[in-house]
DNA sequence: ACAAGACATCGATGAATGTCGAATCAAAGG
DNA sequence: CCTTTGATTCGACATTCATCGATGTCTTGT
């Protein structure tokens, strides 16, 4: 019942504006302090070895979701699994559903977008 | 243990081979430990608001380099912005250079490439 | 109603991280 | 040689984080 996660910010707008990221590429100007703050959280979140994996993992599935108990192979225990996939979540980057016994977890497309986003720097055009 | 940095392994190969990603792209198929352990590395250096702020200035600097002394105005002391400099070339994203009395850093660009091919992902052909 | 399975939350703990001031190193100039 | 300026290293500290076991919640089947 304790919405907290309605507190956050999202990082990518998923209503109307979509397609808008959050900042520009890195190589075009420098990031404000906002920029900096917002872009920060998808990387870290990425930057942990069990997220990525829980993460390609899903992405990788058909489909782009996949069930908890079908990820759950990556050597941590099952609430530290459960901790990431909320990580992963906060940021983001996966939206979750449950579907009876099982809850599935799905990659945002337009958050990948907006982080290739970032990375994608043709300066050759300026 | 006077080498330390020695002992990391590069993350991208700057040789011959260049050109050759550490990993897949993340939708390609799930990662092997090894390899979230290696492209976690890169997304935890751009993981930091300050991080973030530093590598934009430099990316987006004439050149894609600059002097410390051009970059350092992001809020916190000038050690810290050292180290985090130093973390940022730990990870294979910053190279750098004395010239006289200035220090100048340089972007990876296979790094960012590296980084960018990560998150192409365009799952649709499939 | 009860038991079982799937997943989330809680509380604790050890490790990693970001930050600073002080000290140190390196180059340039008087 | 000594001072000044730019940058790194050192030592310390507070905060964050990843991880676990135990417990709670939700759904299904008996």
């Amino acid at each position: 019942m304790s919405n907290t996660e309605a507190s956050l910010l999202p990082l990518i707008e998923s209503g109307p504006g979509a397609g808008t990221p959050c900042c520009p590429p890195l190589t075009e100007r420098p990031f404000t302090a906002d920029e900096a703050e917002t872009a920060a959280r998808m990387f870290k979140a990425l930057g942990d070895p069990v997220r990525l994996r829980l993460f390609s993992s899903i992405a990788s599935h058909a489909g782009g979701e996949a069930c908890v108990c079908d990820i759950s192979d990556v050597g941590v225990s099952q609430p530290t699994v459960s901790h990431h996939l909320k990580k992963l979540k906060e940021a983001g980057l996966l939206s979750s559903e449950r579907r009876g016994t099982w809850v599935y977890y799905r990659i945002e497309p337009s958050a990948l977008a907006a982080m290739g986003g970032l990375l994608t720097a043709p300066p050759a055009s300026a």
